[in-house]
RNA sequence: GCCGAAGUGGCGGAACUGGCAGACGCGCACGGUUCAGGACCGUGUGGAUAACACCGUGUGGGUUCGAAUCCCACCUUCGGCACCA
């Protein structure tokens, strides 16, 4: 018997695999024909592997085989998420070029790649640094910006004064910077923005269709979007003409707001403070401790206010309530301004209870009531609201809504916590937003045939600022317009545009003319199955979803939704935790695949769990991977030296062999069961096991089981397949089909289990579609059931063909 | 606090629409092989018991001939979001 040398033949079917060209995408799809286009998040080339991306496409390279070999036409690409910060602190660090560091991160991760024998299209790679792919990123921002969709608009920003950038939201984590832990400080500047919230609807209402996702990224990403009904009032200012809207999801509560509270950020909140008898100097303070607030003591600050000295009158009774600044209202939603209604709203019950304000209790629930210690926020029936007594709240919704419009005070709205996308970025290493500004026209975007905008090379990286600010050749440019010098915009875009679009670039990949082709996406998309981790639930699959519909509307792509199915994958964790430097407790890739082979790893870490949940790591278990591919070696090496006896293989095994490869394909295309396929497999194993080598059937078996294994382990089945006297590529083999009839045929006799009172007393033998009164009687004859229904009465008999008797005795 | 997911042997995990709980693997034990260790092969392995009866899927109830699976209440763990009016 031969070694299992999985050094040499790994390597030798790498090669082989290479140089035939058989995973390449089939270029042509007769007319009407779909394709299966099956993806994996592309990575961040940090230049190492971990056991997370191991993960990720071992799940990605076993549905990319078993597809194939079922007849799909499939497109599998691989590329590199290459733009962002790490470059450009490797840069501050070790003196090294952005460009270069990443040129070499990206082989170093390639090479690790290669070695797992994945079945990519690596002609399609792509390298989202390049110019040949930012270039249509800003090719793109052109179109949104003609479009309106693209926009420059001034807001408080949270600033991160290590990387010296701006923060999305959503990028500060406890009111730290995600990447380098930095608290986050407050900034006012002109950004450039996305127009996501032009589709908030849209992308909400898409979300009923998309039925291959996980139900608990649908709820995610239609919790962010937060979209509510509510109604938006006016309080007049109390004798002037002004008006303060205020957004309320409460309007059945009106009768009970005893003041209003201003976002301190509110552009008027001046103005309106003017008007007042309050210290203009004090509010002045006070607006300036709480914007520039950092966002981390924002979020723990208690509730605090100050008085404007200006009233404003509640159109539905007159009743003329103070009005105040507080630190817990946020501009970004709403109007930026509210009514409080302390009897029902807890945080306003903490803000009257603090100055001193009236609660008046509007709402009456059927069991619980507002009890004066705390706020009541629930619904019921209207008190103290005049006419509007006794209504239930959903209906006082309407009618107090209703009312307002006729009196035109108000009206019903919607309101989204989705918030407009940040895209700019005080940073080098991503891709230039192509506008240049001039002192008489302003701002002007670069001509199509200027682009790509490049970044420049006359850069130096001290970790202060952004490089570009002080790059010569880069700033420095003609005014679109009128052609006098211009000075050229320094901010880059978010790396989230980069992958908001990446799957469509794959298509057409070398595409010189448009970023990809029309019909190829609507050939090609939605993609058939995306996996990839499920951290990336909200944000980058909303952005992708939002480019998609926007691309749509530009008529580049007839597509609306990008992923039509999504299969999100759980952590690899050791001992219980997430492997990381600080614990210790990384496991590196490469170790593994050198000690055992990339089969054994690949194989492993499919088996230890199924792909949705969270996999301990444990080096036991990736032996038992070992030891079964091991065995599985010497039982094909046995049969392959041995004199076959030829013949069939009796009912039982041909039996069995058709039923694991039912389960296998099931298991597989259904549920993405891999556990449990490969858990199939080595039953089947364990049962060739009992038979000697050369028996009748016992080669089929063999062949069958190695033919299965062909999409989890590939390099072994492959030498496997050939030690089997095969020529051919098993993965242009078609996957192996099964006969229900052979199936049937060894259900014919079946092991029926027999309880009595519930529990378990024998087990009959009888024939599937035995009648009920023989299986009874067989049931009643066997021993054990009989010492246990002597002397007994038999009140009742169940019998489920083939699945169970049980006797209910009294 | 809200939303989402999950609780099954010593461990990872199986169990189709309610029908023999613990497939498969790890670990462990015993035996074989080996100078020895490792590797490999074989057998066994939920708990308790001398054996049977018995007890067992987070806890407590319920529905059912029958519940890991369905219903109600609760506990725990993990993940996400959080002054969103």
């Amino acid at each position: 018997m031969r070694d299992y040398n999985f050094k040499e033949f790994e390597k030798k079917w790498r090669k082989r695999w290479e140089e035939s060209g058989i995973f390449r995408t089939p270029t042509r799809l007769p007319g009407g024909e779909r394709g299966y286009y099956l993806l994996e998040m592309f990575p961040y080339p940090s230049g190492k592997l971990h056991m997370g991306h191991v993960r990720n496409y071992a799940i990605g390279d076993t549905l990319a085989r078993f597809n194939r070999r079922n007849g799909k036409k499939i497109l599998y690409p691989m590329g590199y998420d290459a733009m962002g910060l790490p470059a450009e602190n490797a840069a501050i660090k070790n003196k090294v070029k952005p460009a270069d560091w990443t040129k070499r991160c990206v082989s170093e991760m390639k090479k690790q790649q290669l070695s797992l024998g994945l079945s990519y299209d690596w002609e399609r790679m792509i390298n989202t640094s390049e110019p040949s792919y930012y270039r249509w990123n800003q090719w793109i921002f052109k179109r949104f910006y003609e479009k309106g969709l693209a926009y420059r608009k001034k807001g408080a920003i949270n600033w991160c004064p290590s990387c010296r950038t701006t923060l999305a939201n959503e990028q500060v984590e406890d009111g730290k910077c995600w990447r380098c832990g930095a608290a986050a400080e407050v900034q006012v500047k002109k950004q450039w923005y996305f127009r996501i919230t032009k589709y908030a609807d849209d992308l909400l209402e898409g979300l009923d269709g998309l039925k291959g996702w996980p139900r608990a990224v649908i709820q995610q990403q239609r919790n962010w979007i937060g979209r509510s009904r509510g109604a938006v009032i006016d309080f007049k200012i109390e004798n002037t003409d002004r008006t303060i809207p205020v957004f309320t999801t409460r309007a059945d509560t009106l009768f009970g707001a005893t003041f209003l509270l201003i976002s301190p950020e509110h552009p008027e909140a001046e103005e309106i403070a003017r008007l007042g008898t309050s210290d203009p100097g004090e509010v002045k303070a006070f607006i300036n401790r709480t914007v520039t607030t950092s966002v981390s003591e924002r979020e723990t600050r208690v509730k605090e206010g100050i008085p404007l000295g200006v009233k404003a009158v509640n159109p539905v009774n007159g009743r003329a309530v103070p009005v105040y600044l507080a630190n817990f209202v946020f501009m970004e939603y709403g109007t930026g301004a509210i009514m409080s209604v302390p009897a029902h709203d807890q945080r306003d019950f903490e803000f009257a209870r603090k100055y001193g304000l009236p609660v008046i209790e509007v709402i009456r629930g059927e069991q619980e009531k507002f009890d004066g210690s705390c706020a009541y926020e629930g619904e019921g029936k209207l008190v103290n609201s005049g006419e509007f007594d006794a209504l239930d709240s959903a209906e006082a919704r309407k009618k107090i809504t209703g009312y307002l419009q006729e009196q035109g005070s108000g009206r019903s709205t919607v309101e989204y916590k989705l918030r407009d996308w940040l895209i700019s970025r005080q940073r080098y290493w991503g891709t230039p937003i192509p506008v240049v500004y001039c002192e008489k026209c302003g701002p002007g975007a670069v001509p199509d045939d200027e682009l790509p905008v490049k970044l420049p090379d006359d850069v130096e990286f001290t970790g202060r600022g952004n490089p570009l600010e002080r790059s010569e050749s880069f700033l420095s440019a003609r005014c679109p317009e009128c052609g006098a010098p211009a000075r050229r915009e320094t901010d880059t875009m978010d790396t989230f545009v980069d992958s908001s679009w990446y799957f469509m670039r794959y298509i057409n990949p070398d595409s010189e003319d448009k970023p990809f082709d029309r019909e190829d996406t609507d050939r090609w998309l939605p993609v058939d199955q995306y996996i990839g981790g499920i951290e990336h639930a909200v944000l980058h699959l909303l952005y992708s979803r939002f480019f998609t519909r926007a691309l749509n509307e530009l008529g580049l792509t007839g597509v609306k939704e990008p992923f039509g199915n999504l299969l999100c994958q759980g952590m690899v964790l050791k001992d219980g935790a997430k492997m990381s430097k600080s614990l210790g407790n990384t496991v590196d890739p490469q170790k593994i695949i050198d000690d055992y082979g990339a089969d054994t790893a690949r194989l492993f870490i499919l088996f230890a769990s199924p792909p949705e949940k969270d996999l301990d790591w444990s080096d036991e278990g990736l032996k038992g991977g070992y030891r079964f591919l091991r065995r599985l070696w010497a039982l094909v090496s046995e049969e392959a030296e041995a004199e076959s006896a030829g013949g069939d293989p009796d009912t039982e095994l041909d039996g069995f062999i058709n039923r694991t490869i039912m389960e296998v394909t099931g298991d597989i295309r259904d549920e993405f069961h891999f556990n449990t396929a490969i858990a199939r497999i080595m039953e089947l194993l364990n049962f060739l096991k009992k038979y000697p080598a050369g028996a009748p059937g016992r080669r089929k078996g063999v062949e069958t089981a190695v033919s299965l294994i062909g999409p989890f382990a590939p390099h072994a089945a492959s030498e496997m397949w050939q030690m089997l006297g095969q020529s051919g590529f098993l993965d242009e083999e078609p996957w192996p089909r099964y006969d229900k009839k052979v199936i049937m045929e060894t259900e014919k006799v079946l092991e029926v289990p027999v309880t009595v009172n519930g529990r378990l007393r024998g087990t009959v033998e009888m024939p599937a579609d035995a009648g009920k009164e023989a299986a009874l009687k067989a049931a009643r004859d066997d021993g054990k059931v009989k010492e246990f229904l002597e002397g007994k009465e038999i009140r009742k008999e169940i019998y489920v063909p083939g699945k169970i008797i049980n006797f209910v005795v009294g």
